[in-house]
DNA sequence: AATGAATGAGCCTTCATTCAT
DNA sequence: TATGAATGAAGGCTCATTCAT
């Protein structure tokens, strides 16, 4: 018999902990394969629990998945952002896209974006805003201090280095990680960068 | 009245047509949605014929999607090819892209790529041949014409420019077309390409 | 140019050798496989002509299945009647038996037979009148010839040498065919005389 | 009110139940039709469950039929066999083929040894150990002890045997059962012992 | 007489979700 | 809180049959 106080908090504790554990299951899979090839009997047996507690706590497939995306984007903004507010710019776009490169690695982000952008699901949520928000922080105070080249808007540097980015984890992906990413992106950033630098720097 | 030899050329006309139906009904879907999400229903739908016609025509619902890979890279060779042969290596380049963008514009080649290249149909082809040598002959000559860096290789080259191209495409499909995609094919690569152009250029 | 009167005769005939090209395949692909596992396609590839042109011979898959079997009949009235008139019933039976294995050999009938027994098709036949008219007459003549033993009825003795002919083909069926049909056929039925001869003989 | 230990054994034998209920409604429509005749949907809706239950169960059409397989020879082996071991041999052959009569009456085993015999299937069994066992035990002591023809061989005794007894589940079969098979197999096989029994005895 | 393109009902199987325990 | 049996809509694919040519 357990003290009714300590069985309480046990309680909770093991239903966060359950709920991490389903969470963990979920991302993990996201990994390996399309969303759509992940089933919810995949997600539980790795999990370890039974398909009601699944719905115990997340509302559907989608909905766990939507978490991992919440999560990813106040990762940006809370470890990411802190850690590009000095240096230069060319050397704050290399920490932010390794970043990129190491909780991204998986294209598995493509196909989440792709997935909560598409259909009935477009309007629950407003495109990667941690993340994006970040990047373009970067851009900004770039093209200010007059490194970036003031004939783009942040927007096209900020695309143009994002398709770059994912482009590169999407080669990497079907390569079946063949090389090393965070080298190739180093690589593709750094060169790209030479694009965008402002002219005569 | 028709003569009996128009009238065959009818008959196997009008199967051609339905096969065409198909294959730009499935081509098409694939610009909106995954190969996963993609049904036979929506193929037969879109190209408005009976279930049990698809199969008379392709032999599963990946046949169709082996087909597009097969057809677009002998445009590539046949069509593109010719037309780079002249020119600067930037003008060359800035042809071919709006080639991928025009022909290859959505990222199914992308998701078809990886389709293909996945599982156990993993042996059947090897990456878009005709697409890709087309590139690489690009390349080839600028740096032989010393338009091209020296300090990246062929393959390097082409790494770039295709991460590029590829994300840029992708960034476009998931916003449902949002903006002009042979515009910004133009402008990423015409940018891109000055990281690329050999020093002193 | 033909002459209108060969030409008449020609298409008739024609006619007749596609009806004939079609049963055939129908047929040898009863040997082959179950009812269900043939197609039309199958036939059709088979006889060498086009999926329209089978029905306008037989009215369905059915219909020309339903003809097999009045072949049958009819064989067994025409070929093997005649060759049971004389000798003692063992012999007879022996005979007739040994037709059994030749011309149903393959256990296609039983196949046939259950399945035009069956559902809907139930009405449009009496059972193999042909082949069981000749049988019973045997079994008549033998039992007035003392030959047989009395205490069983003639529907009683059908049954028992039907039931192991047809158990026999059955099991060299599933075998694929493994050891001489014929001869299996002369055992058995030989063996099982012994215990249909009236006793004291 | 039950205890939890009641509860938990209530749950799964209302799993067990339905698995049976499949199993049976299975079974049961072997005896009427062919392997390939029977749906999903027939079982399931003889069982009273909906589709997905069946894959609950079992893990695939032929998976179920598998079993009724498996689960005749472990009956022959365990319950018919103690039965068979004393008495003359005719009293042992029609216990054991009253026993064929009852647990196989249907020619169900027919199809389904076909079936498993077939293609792929081929290896995954060695056909009905369990009840080729036991009737070889019998004819071998039937043999031994003088009672059965010394002229044949156990093999050739069991074949004789067993093609009676299955043309005769045939065609009681195909007749849906029109006469009691029980008595008519205590016949046929009580008539065929004449034919194999010792000269002279 | 012959063709073969087109049809669509029907089959097997999967899986997200519900709910009684 | 946790379970897992049950559901049924939906998907890929087959094939007997029809009909315009």
């Amino acid at each position: 018999m357990e003290t009714p106080g300590t069985d309480r908090l046990t309680r909770q504790e093991q239903a966060q902990q359950t709920r991490q554990r389903l969470f963990d299951a979920a991302y993990s899979l996201l990994q390996e394969k399309d969303f759509k090839d992940i089933t919810i009997g995949d997600i539980v047996s790795r999990a370890g629990v039974s398909t009601g507690t699944f719905y115990l706590y997340y509302a559907s497939k989608l909905d766990v998945y939507y978490q991992t995306y919440v999560l990813s984007d106040a990762y940006f903004l809370s470890e990411v952002a802190p850690r590009v507010q000095q240096g230069d710019t060319r050397e704050r776009l290399l920490i932010y896209f390794a970043s990129y490169a190491y909780y991204n690695s998986d294209y598995s982000r493509i196909k989440l974006t792709r997935l909560l952008y598409n259909g009935e699901n477009r309007n629950f949520l407003r495109r990667g805003e941690g993340m994006h928000t970040v990047l373009e922080a970067i851009v900004a105070h770039g093209l200010q201090a007059g490194e970036l080249d003031r004939a783009l808007t942040v927007e096209a540097h900020c695309d143009l280095l994002m398709d770059m980015a994912r482009g590169l984890v999407y080669r990497w992906c079907i390569s079946d990680g063949a090389f090393p990413l965070a080298d190739a992106m180093r690589s593709a950033i750094s060169r790209l960068y030479r694009a965008l630098a402002a002219p005569g720097r």
